[in-house]
DNA sequence: TTAGAATATAACTATAAATATTACAAGTAA
DNA sequence: TTACTTGTAATATTTATAGTTATATTCTAA
């Protein structure tokens, strides 16, 4: 079980937005940096678009950032990719025996423990920006932004 | 997207054996408690029988904790079941193009971002042992073992 | 030692999600 | 109008999960 690579394509694009800015940035620019298919990028950019992340222009092409990286937690790309439901990272069985006392009351322990472990995780993407990811980027060697 | 059921039902299973010692725990009887199949049942008794959790006496039949409920975190069981493999909770995308600075350094930047997340989740799990799960369940009322 | 019951495991099916792809309608500017 | 783009539906492929059937093996008690 993975978590889809939405997540690390949504921050691919939004680094790429910001550091990008002189390019025009359509989804085929987009998709060839990525390696993946144009509509996949589209759809993502979609995502982002409905989470007032990115701003799409139609018909002449090119996306653009709408807030500052600094204001761009990774949860919130997270979320607008919709890649976990809220309190769903695990599956809790369902449909057990209601005579067995295990049975009848699982589900009711487990989940607030499963929703404690994702949301512990979901603090430490919180805490991190877009800034700190290009920031990280940019003091990489080389590329074709030198 | 979701870690499979296969961890729930495998602390339901831990449980049931715990606190059915009276009964032969055979897989078509813990089936009935989960609701699902005595193979499914097989196949996870195998995995927390290769993790040294449980001892599965073949040709009688029944199924026995090989450990005392405090020493079984909720970690253990989550790795026996291998629902995430290490570090691969997320999908970091790959064949990303190496002519751009995003896309040949985004993989590095994000998968020790995305490991720490994950370390961070299961933490929360290896703090939990079955002892408590099962204090959970004998504190709510009810059920079969009144 | 044999019959009965259980486990171990392979094989198959069904379902769902992710990803890639093709196709086409609609928007926009030169 | 033309050329290019986005938005989106439809389809195909792959992978994982979960359920099921079938069969070989294991073990004990009669």
């Amino acid at each position: 079980m993975k978590i889809s690579s939405r997540f690390s394509v949504a921050t691919h694009i939004l680094a790429l937005l910001h550091l990008e800015k002189k390019t025009l940035c359509t989804s085929e620019w987009i998709a060839n940096s990525v390696n993946t298919n144009p509509v996949v990028i589209r759809r993502i950019l979609g995502q982002l678009k409905k989470a007032e992340i990115v701003q799409v222009r139609s018909g002449v092409g090119g996306s653009f950032l709408m807030k500052e990286l600094a204001e761009i937690t990774l949860l919130d790309v997270y979320h607008a990719v919709e890649v976990v439901d809220e309190g769903e990272l695990f599956q809790v069985h369902e449909g057990t025996s209601d005579e067995c006392l295990v049975g009848a009351n699982i589900c009711s322990v487990l989940s607030p423990i499963v929703c404690r472990a994702q949301s512990t995780m979901e603090q430490v993407l919180a805490e991190i920006t877009m800034e700190e990811v290009v920031t990280d980027l940019e003091n990489k060697l080389g590329g074709c932004t030198e």
